[in-house]
DNA sequence: TGCGTTCATTTTGCATACAATCAGCCCTGT
DNA sequence: ACAGGGCTGATTGTATGCAAAATGAACGCA
């Protein structure tokens, strides 16, 4: 069989967007292609929380053989995306209410001193090219942006994560993110406003570089994302 | 060749001892004695940062074959113990002193938060585990009792880490030991004695249930680590 | 000497083969 | 009806084969 002739039926090969925000490219390889297409099909939930992955079925559908496929596999396991539980097979991780919280959590102590950090050492450029995002989301309606609305979130969390001054607490941001979307993308539907209206008060804060207030804005955002999962989820 | 007759020649499987622990016991495979067998190696400095891995003659000496290798290893790529530089092969991931007080700073803000949540709530029984073994250590001589001075000081870090109530919190403040060991057992020599006395510290206000004070101890404990560093290397 | 260049050897990337394990099912005996 | 006991197909675990890429050494040439 012609396995790795004619790639990816139809999944698009997307760059894990904003998250996990790679500094070196990587080589083109599968166990690359996979890690990259398995997270993006997990964000667009093509593949569900809970769901058992069937090697073969899904390498079939990437264009590669087994082998690549378990290599990604191990490796977004080791990253938190699925696990092989007791069983036998990998499953993508359930992020259950509960979790989503304690990581909240750790992000409200978290993300607040970064955004402190950062605070007046962004580049301009990189604050306008988020307002800009934000701004495109307010001009359309409001339903089914939610891919682009997640990505803009990205881009706002990964703003100030990068500038804190210190790449150990951004990378700690980041894979707590990867546990929270894993439950938004699940459970939570329209954020979409709420988040447009604190991402801006965070941005405003950043750019004028008011450790305080920044500090300050991201610690509510946080919490307001606390007191809406509580309030909409079952 | 009877690739994988007779195991691990002088290698001892280890379980990952206290770091990193796990809840769920992990399936006998050959992936996972890769990943406990490298993560041991790594810690008692067979494996040394930046050393370049050979996948066959890792294998060999493991007695397993180089597909079960590579699986662990990208495990461990996603943990973050190895990386797979620019390069091709897998590189034991080097943690030099900027990454190393980064991740104190990290640690400076969250353990104290996990011991003050953990004061008043740990088992009467655990804590007296931990006490006897720090006593065994300032029995014995200084000296080469290194092994078991790490281990103790995995067991008092888990110990408010576990017990914190937040098992996200929990992990988190596991990967990040993960790293700072990394640095630490390659570049640091003599914490015994100031480890010993602050960690008693930290245990007495565990134990009294005294939040606060257990947050102050925690935080000076890994204050007095940066100092350490700072005076300590090069 | 310094600098490519070629070629042999090592090492990785990937596919595939096969054995071991598991899940469902039908069959049988009570 | 139903509990148990193999059978059969599906799925995973592991080893191995092979081609491509990298490494490095020997060599020739300026």
């Amino acid at each position: 069989m012609d396995q790795a002739g004619d790639a990816t039926l139809g999944i698009p090969v997307i760059e894990p967007s904003g998250i996990d925000a790679s500094e070196e490219a990587s080589p083109p390889n599968l166990v690359n292609l996979v890690t990259t297409s398995v997270t993006a099909m997990i964000r667009q939930r093509q593949l569900r929380g809970g769901h058992s992955i069937v090697e073969a079925k899904l390498a079939a559908q990437l264009g590669v053989s087994r082998t690549p496929l378990r290599e990604g596999l191990q490796r977004l396991e080791g990253e938190g995306l699925v696990i092989k539980g007791s069983g036998r097979s990998f499953v993508v991780r359930h992020v259950d209410l509960g979790e989503y919280l304690q990581s909240l959590k750790v992000r409200e102590i978290l993300e607040p001193e970064a955004a402190e950090a950062a605070a007046g050492h962004i580049p301009d450029a990189e604050i306008a090219a988020v307002r800009r995002e934000i701004a495109g989301l307010q001009a359309g309606s409001t339903s089914l942006h939610t891919d682009a609305h997640w990505q803009s979130d990205d881009a706002l969390h990964e703003l100030f994560a990068r500038n804190s001054g210190n790449d150990v607490l951004a990378q700690v941001i980041r894979r707590l993110r990867v546990t929270t979307r894993l439950f938004e993308i699940a459970r939570l539907q329209d954020r979409v406003a709420p988040d447009l209206r604190e991402h801006a008060q965070i941005l405003d804060a950043l750019e004028s570089g008011d450790g305080k207030a920044a500090r300050k804005a991201t610690q509510a955002h946080i919490r307001s994302l606390q007191r809406f999962a509580l309030a909409t989820v079952r």
